[in-house]
DNA sequence: CTGAGGTAACTTACCTCGGGGTCACTTACG
DNA sequence: CGTAAGTGACCCCGAGGTAAGTTACCTCAG
C-alpha cells in the first residue's frame, strides 16, 4: 500500500476513489454503451454524486477515454504477450482466448468499450477505440492468415472477414459470458476447447 | 399499384411514406442504437420533419417497432423456412446464412434491430425483440444441439454458448457486410462456403 | 369550366424534461 | 487552520413530443 493519504483529508483517498469509478463506469459503460448510460448512474453505484466523477475526469468523454485506456491497454499488452510467445496456429485461438477470460474474469465489460457501436463518430473516444481495434484486429488478421493460408486459402477479403467473425466469436462468448456469473475463467476455457475440439474434429 | 390515393391529398401518399420512415429509421437505429439514434435525423434523412414521424408513428418506441417488426418478421419467417427444409446438420448454418443474405442484401442494418443493446431494459420494445431473439435462439440451439450431438457432445451449456456464438458469427458478417457495400449477397454466401469448408476440412 | 369546400400531407413554433456540466459551499481529518 | 473529499443547487442544451396552422390536390354544385 503506498497510501500516504497526505494531510488534510475526508473520506475515500482519490487514488482508491478513481478506481472504483472506473470500474463502475466500465460495466456502465459497457452495459448500456456509451450514448445510453448516465453519469449520475455510475456515481450512483459508486456511492458518490455527479460532481465527483466532474472533479477527477472533467466529462463523460474523459471517465470513458479513462476506462477505455485502461481495458485496452491491459487487453492488447495481453494478446500480444500471448502472441509472441508463438506457436501451433490451429492452437492459438485457444490460448488467446484463455489469456483473456483469465484476464478479465472480474472486469467482463472492459471488452465491451473496444467495440461500443454508440460512441460519437469523431473525437478522442472514436480515434482511441479505433488504434486499440486496429492493434487487435492486426493480431486476428495475422492468425486468420495463417490459419487459412495452411488450409490453402490466401484471398485477401476471406482473410478480412474471418478476423472480423473471430473478434465477434470473442465477443458473443464475453456476452455469454457475462450473463453467467457463476462460470469461472477456466470454465470458459475448457468449455471452448471442448466445443472447438469437437467442431474442428481434433 | 394500388395507389388510389383517395380524395384532397398533397405530396406522398402516407403508405409510400410510411416505407421510406421505415427504411431511413431501420438504418439509423442499425447504425446508431436506439439511444444514440435521433428523430429529426431520421426525418432528415427521408427529407421530412419531426411531426410527421410522430403523426404515423406516434412516437420514437413506436418508429422503432414498426421497424423491429419488418425485420424481425422476415428474418424469423425467412430463417424457419429454410430450417423446415431439413438437410444434413453440416450444411444447415451456410443454409440460413444464404437465406439470410438474400433476404436482407437491400436492408443489412434489419439484423441490428433486434440485438441492439441500448434498448430500454423494460416495456414494448425488450419484450417485442426479446420475443424475436428467442425464437432465433431457438432455431441456433436445434442447429448446435444436432452439430454437438453429432460430435459426441451433449453438454447443455456447451450447446447454449454454441447456439449463442453462432448469433455473434451472423451478426460479425453482416457488420463486415455492411462496411463493404459493393459485396453481393451471392459473393457473401460463396466466401462462407470457401471459408467453412476450409476451416472444418471438408 | 370554375371556384368553394373538404381532406390528406406537411411545417413552424413551441413546450418539457432529463442529462451533461458547473459553482459555491460544507465536512472531516492532519 | 489548511487542505482534500464531497455535496446541494443550479444552468443549459438537445432531443422527445405537441398544437395549430398552411399547402396542394380532389370533388362536385352551379
Amino acid at each position: 500500500m503506498t497510501g500516504s493519504r497526505a494531510v488534510g483529508t475526508k473520506g475515500v483517498p482519490r487514488g482508491e476513489r478513481e478506481s472504483q469509478i472506473l470500474v463502475a463506469g466500465t460495466e456502465e459503460f459497457g452495459r448500456a454503451g456509451y450514448a445510453g448510460a448516465s453519469m449520475v448512474e455510475i456515481a450512483r453505484r459508486v456511492g458518490v454524486t455527479k460532481p465527483l466523477l466532474y472533479q477527477y475526469f472533467g466529462s463523460k468523454e474523459g471517465l470513458y477515454l479513462a476506462c477505455l485506456h485502461r481495458a485496452g491497454d491491459r487487453l492488447t499488452g495481453g494478446v500480444a504477450e500471448t502472441m509472441a510467445a508463438g506457436g501451433d496456429p490451429e492452437r492459438m485461438p485457444l490460448a488467446v482466448l484463455a489469456a483473456i477470460f483469465a484476464t478479465f474474469d472480474h472486469d467482463r465489460y472492459a471488452w465491451k468499450l473496444l467495440r461500443d457501436p454508440t460512441v460519437p463518430a469523431t473525437g478522442d473516444i472514436a480515434a482511441a477505440a479505433g488504434d486499440y481495434r486496429e492493434r487487435l484486429d492486426a493480431f486476428a488478421l495475422v492468425g486468420a492468415g495463417q490459419l487459412l493460408g495452411s488450409r490453402g486459402l490466401s484471398d485477401a477479403l476471406d482473410v478480412e472477414a474471418l478476423a472480423h467473425v473471430w473478434t465477434g466469436v470473442v465477443d458473443s462468448l464475453i456476452s455469454w459470458w457475462i450473463d453467467r456469473p457463476e462460470e469461472t475463467a477456466a470454465a470458459m476455457t475448457d468449455r471452448c476447447a471442448r466445443v472447438m475440439a469437437g467442431l474442428f474434429g481434433w
